[in-house]
DNA sequence: CAGTGGTCTAGACCACTGG
DNA sequence: CAGTGGTCTAGACCACTGC
């Protein structure tokens, strides 16, 4: 992969007189900076694994010499990465790859917060994996996760706990391929986050993630996982994460009980 | 306001080698980029109003030579307000003053989709003033506007139709002091967004909100004013709206229909 | 065509980290 | 102390807008 220094631009240069190519019918290509082709290269690099998760990418400077750029472009690249939760600058240690394997951001996609208190108050979540089996794709699984109908897929159902009160009750599938030799007793092992496992585990990091919610009233037996009565509203949360290239990778339809915990969001 | 270049850091110069200055045990003060000062200073013509909404800002080479800076620092400067939403760019044309005021972003803080079709193909909604009355701050509405208990607020209820179905019931509270002379005609005689009306009649921008979400059961009154049966669960959308400064000036309570619409929200 | 924001460069210096 | 990211500058050129 090389870097096009000249044709960013598909204008044809004005300098080149000769053979004078008409724009086709107004039609502009797209104009791509140098910075956004770098960004492209990073990218390619991180999805390629060239790099472990939460480990050190090349200096700013290293990179410059590597792609034939100044520092700044590769700077304004990494800028972009890094505002899109991908890389992680650290001033005076390096610039790092970014993991959900981390104590600060422990459930990084995770907006529900304590009513009372904050979220140390409450201690670390009780993980319990009530199921997971292979299975074929609905229609429906299968256009969030961009496969077929039928497709292979893993289905996972847990319920986390905070202070021992079930809270979340999950829904998850996976494409099968990606995750081959996930079952349940991996996923009982694994002491961390499931996007830690993702991660360390079959090397699939997810990047960002787009949440439906809905208010839904439970039936008997998501009441019963969640240990409330009858006819209590929850909120219902349709994630789909994303891996490199707007990848969809995982539906996760889950159930918030918001009697003790609200779900949080910023509007910028 | 000036702008200071040299006591950026606060160690003392190390040029100065008289009456050493011994950094008062280890609390290191605050180190202050210079396009962070710069981003201040616009900021505080922001909120001065010396610039209108909508209306474009001086250019950075003007705003640069105001500030005695490079063209570079002023450029990041902006960048950063434009990230936050204050500002708008728009190449070849100038920077303006971001405003609730636009066809683009009729809703910006409203996150509610329609399950099929598009924002466009429902139409604009229909907005309802229930209700507009002087109240006394109750101690959560106080605490939660930074006001008094008892001090002065406005209450307003109103319900937001989309293709003529109720589906948001909203009560919201303003200071009084800042919105002096709204009342319910000017509510009701003003066509766009209350954002707009805002900041055009009371020159209040929002900046920014966050947004609290529950899931509730409507009770008779609610479920009467949406036009729905009993027992219908529902989103609460607790919203506080700030002001420059974070500054908070709009408590907004809201209960989104979500069998027809849902709440969609992006994760980094 | 002039004026705006957008990109790219090269170099200097600063702040932070860790050996 | 060397190496990293962070700031700041000055200048050149490009892309987009509107007159």
């Amino acid at each position: 992969m090389s870097i096009d220094k000249t044709s960013r631009s598909a204008a044809a240069r004005s300098a080149a007189p000769a053979e004078a190519t008409t724009p086709p019918l107004g039609r502009t290509p797209a104009f791509s900076p140098l910075y956004q082709q770098i960004k492209s290269l990073i990218s390619q690099s991180l999805q390629a694994g060239e790099w472990k998760s939460g480990s050190a990418i090349p200096s700013e400077t290293e990179l410059a010499g590597r792609y034939k750029v100044s520092q700044g472009t590769v700077r304004k690249a990494i800028d972009e990465l890094a505002t899109e939760n991908l890389l992680i600058r650290r001033q005076g240690k390096g610039t790092f790859v970014a993991t959900h394997a981390e104590q600060q951001v422990q459930y990084r996609f995770l907006r529900l917060f304590p009513e009372q208190g904050d979220l140390d108050s409450q201690g670390p979540a009780q993980r319990q994996i009530v199921d997971c089996h292979k299975a074929r794709a609905s229609a429906q699984v299968a256009r969030k996760l961009q496969l077929r109908t039928g497709d292979a897929v893993l289905q996972i159902q847990r319920v986390l706990s905070f202070a021992d009160i079930p809270t979340i009750l999950e829904n998850i599938w996976l494409p099968a391929a990606p995750f081959k030799g996930l079952d349940i007793e991996r996923l009982r092992a694994y002491p961390g986050p499931m996007y830690a496992l993702f991660e360390s585990e079959f090397g699939m990091r997810m990047v960002r993630a787009q949440e439906e919610i809905r208010a839904v009233l439970g039936d008997n037996e998501q009441c019963k996982l969640l240990q409330t009565g009858p006819y209590v509203p929850l909120l219902s949360v349709e994630r789909v994460a994303y891996t490199y290239n707007d990848m969809p990778m995982e539906l996760r339809h889950a159930l918030y009980r918001t009697d003790r915990h609200h779900y949080r969001n910023e509007l910028g």
